[in-house]
DNA sequence: TTTCATATCCATCGAAAGGTGGAGGCCCAT
DNA sequence: ATGGGCCTCCACCTTTCGATGGATATGAAA
């Protein structure tokens, strides 16, 4: 028989973590070495265990997955990752893609894909279900946020009155206007109400 | 050896259902008679095994969690339900306690309380989370929101202005007014966007 | 170098939203 | 039947928002 493949869990959910620990613990071909349940204890245990592919939730306490990917994969680039998501918004897969994770996978998959998806990754290739890479190409063609447009829209979300988000950016409200205006064109929101729900859909932001 | 614990699951990501399955099945005095990924389903498959037990997701596709909830129920008024959430907003769980369910249980909790959950509510009793009965008390104390306020709430978070949820509900825009001004004091928000969030917040509503 | 995107700001305008105070009808419960 | 909550609507007013059409500066890209 030949080497099992090592794998690290980092779930936020028990109930959700020791169920995929109980599921995968049933696989011939496949070692669950440690999981996690934050960003920071994925941290600590990936260079205590080393697994050769680390199945990862996006949405976690303290440090988010997408965080956790970078700063593992600072130390280890050859680090593999795939991305378990429920998939609520598109942002978050695009920054997990950009920091290096190698294969998405839907909550919603079942045992097989899952399976298919671990083999694969560490073979080394990747994996992309169709509905994510189909988000991701719209997201890539559609227009991105700048840096102020994304603060814009956070302080939106949190509520805040154009005037609050001047004094909170120390710009003036004309400036904040500006901005909201892009953020209404680039969303395709008639106003700000939209524009915080489209953000939230499209995961952009969080709520509060 | 006593009879074991007949029980159905009802969860829609696949991956979290049959790890659940994969758990719970290690486990002596519990046997999984079914399982469900959507409301319709497990209404059916209620009829087919009278599970003595079951675990309901709220957020199901199809029918809700609460729906399928109250429809077994009807036929079968002595049905138990736990209820496993992730605890995103208190609406529904308060909508989940009068259809019925006799328990609540975190995602985030691990499988020592899951299994006290499942035999306490097997013989009958009933069992919430500190933080989930905290919650609860709250929202027994706080306002409810009236039919109109809610069907306004809807249409706020649909990024709908009034004058187009006055021409919706077949009602002036003065109305409306009205309403959203209710709204805003019950909720604690100073503008529509705000309101919007809350009531995502707290359960009210659903990103559209 | 020139162009482009970004970020900053201004003035002005009309439309939408929100605040206030009221009023009438309805149904339910005390 | 008297009150209270809900739903409906009105008028008036202020504030905020969003639309438009600019202007200037900066830094990166072509």
């Amino acid at each position: 028989m030949t080497e099992r493949i090592r794998v690290m869990l980092v779930e936020d959910h028990a109930v959700v973590r020791q169920g995929l620990i109980a599921l995968l613990t049933t696989l011939p071909d496949i070692e669950i070495v440690g999981s996690a349940c934050d960003g920071l204890e994925a941290i600590e245990l990936f260079s205590k265990y080393k697994p050769d592919v680390t199945l990862m939730d996006l949405q976690l306490p303290k440090v988010g997955g997408v965080e956790a990917i970078m700063r593992i994969r600072a130390s280890y680039p050859s680090a593999r990752f795939i991305v378990l998501t429920t998939f609520d918004g598109d942002e978050d897969i695009f920054r997990a893609m950009q920091a290096g994770a190698k294969a998405y996978l839907l909550k919603g998959s079942d045992l097989e894909e899952l399976l298919t998806t671990i083999r694969t990754v560490f073979m080394g290739k990747g994996r992309i279900p169709y509905a994510i890479a189909e988000k991701l190409a719209e997201r890539v063609s559609g227009q991105q946020l700048t840096a102020r447009e994304l603060g814009t829209l956070e302080r939106i979300v949190a509520g805040r009155s154009n005037k609050e988000i001047a004094a909170d950016l120390n710009i003036s409200e004309a400036t904040v206007k500006s901005h909201v205006n892009s953020l209404l064109g680039k969303l395709g929101a008639e106003d700000r109400t939209q524009a915080a729900i489209i953000g939230l859909q499209r995961g952009f932001v969080r709520l509060p």
